[in-house]
DNA sequence: CCTATTGGTAAGTATTGACTTACTGAGTAA
DNA sequence: TTACTCAGTAAGTCAATACTTACCAATAGG
């Protein structure tokens, strides 16, 4: 649910594929499996973890189970890595300017 | 050097707490590995791969070696997360729209 | 030179976890 | 009910990796 459960649910580069995969729209476990060269229930546990990391929403439309990318959970990243920036900017300059350590 | 290989050096929660550990300032290998959990050598071992990530970057003063986080390695990810905001929120506000599965 | 400080590297271990093939379940339609 | 579709779950395997201790390299100072 925090940033740092996000970014490690977006380590694996499959996982990373299958978010990526969604971004561009909504999909089905299948169509999505089909894509990918590892099986669906590989597929299924993956969305299980973006789940779970608040990273994708699902919603049942008769036996299937269609995945999207959750907005609010790329807007946490995206705002972690603003503020982290500022700061990392800042303590560079003065790391440059101070002469600091 | 990609953003794939960024997101993935900073999944391991150790490995993000020594880069957090770093934008708040420079810091050599010692003094992070004094404030953490586990040993120096774990410690030169993931700033190996933060390094590798174009993360961080390192100075050397005398036998100590100074690890900075390197801004422009943040500024990739937090555009990635940018762009990518930008296209999943399209993306989502699609799927609302026009009832496309 | 010898010693101390600082930290990277080697090698081994043990846990994690990504993946597979069953299977189970839930919804739809004849 | 039976059969078909779609997908989550269980269980097991195998490779990746985060960590340890021991060792080695390089710089600074006596």
């Amino acid at each position: 649910m925090t940033y740092g459960n996000k970014i490690e649910a977006l380590g694996p580069p499959t996982r990373r594929a299958i978010f990526e995969r969604l971004a561009a729209g909504p999909l089905p476990v299948g169509k999505l499996a089909e894509t990918l060269p590892v099986s669906r229930p590989a597929v299924s546990q993956h969305l299980k973890a973006l789940k779970a990391a608040g990273l994708v929403t699902e919603t049942r439309e008769g036996t299937a189970r269609i995945y999207r990318v959750d907005p609010t959970g790329v807007a946490e990243l995206r705002d972690y890595f603003d503020r982290f920036w500022d700061v990392a900017l800042g303590a560079y300059k003065r790391s440059l300017e101070g002469g600091d350590a």
